[in-house]
DNA sequence: GACCAGGCACATC
DNA sequence: GATGTGCATGGT
């Protein structure tokens, strides 16, 4: 697997290039987002964002202390308006309870005692705690995301049905730890993911042939 | 006008 | 522990 997991990231970064993935301008930007793109396409994460930023927002402690309607508002366009305010509110009161808000003194923290942390968060689950603890806190976690699942089963690497953790662990195990690999190993997933694993699959096209061709992959 | 999108919590069996 | 359901908007 160690060996198939490396030709698919030099097949991606070969077809790709860099991905610089994660959008966002600061820690808690990339926090924010994480929760706000639950099943929801970025595009629309990206207006309620604007949103936010427009009403000076973009901070636990605004976030905290403004009235919900106005977060509600600014979250419209990404959906699940009302559940996603709950959770960026859950997510800032553990900021500033555990961290005094400051996203530096919670990367920080260690893995071991982080991801925990973060998933007794009420609206934080595996993905949305991995993608903090890469993107926000530099901490050497693999994102699973459903790209992840879908390109790898496609092409028959790992089942559909695969659980969030055992996919996890199959990277983690496989690969060496790197912050840098990981962010971009993600990129590239949610990329191809994009471009050829959506409702109308282009796998012919898909970057990723050219391994299936190279041989399958061993255990 | 369906179907889908970078999930998660909660109820129920 | 597995499975089903609500949450909601915008793009294809």
């Amino acid at each position: 697997m160690r060996k198939t997991l490396d030709n698919l990231y030099r097949h991606l970064t070969a077809h790709y290039g860099p991905t610089h993935w994660w959008p966002g301008d600061t820690p808690f930007e990339v926090a924010v987002g994480a929760v706000l793109t639950q099943n929801t396409a970025w595009t629309n994460v990206e207006k309620a964002i604007a949103g936010l930023k427009a009403e000076h927002l973009l901070e636990p402690g605004a976030l905290l202390e403004c009235p919900t309607e106005l977060i509600e508002t600014a979250l419209r366009p990404c959906g699940y308006f009302r559940v996603k305010t709950k959770r960026l509110r859950a997510f800032c009161r553990y900021l500033d309870e555990r961290y005094g808000g400051s996203m530096t003194r919670m990367a920080e923290t260690s893995l071991e005692d982080l991801r925990p942390e973060l998933l007794d968060v009420n609206g934080i689950g595996p993905e949305t705690a991995d993608d903090i603890l890469l993107y926000a806190c530099d901490k050497p976690v693999f994102v699973v995301d459903a790209y992840t699942r879908r390109i790898l089963g496609r092409h028959g690497l790992v089942t559909a049905d695969i659980a969030y953790e055992e996919l996890r662990a199959t990277f983690e195990d496989a690969i060496e730890p790197d912050v840098q690999m990981f962010k971009e190993y993600h990129g590239l997933l949610v990329y191809t993911g994009k471009d050829f694993c959506r409702r109308k699959p282009k796998c012919a096209a898909c970057p990723l042939q050219p391994l299936l061709e190279d041989g399958q992959p061993e255990g």
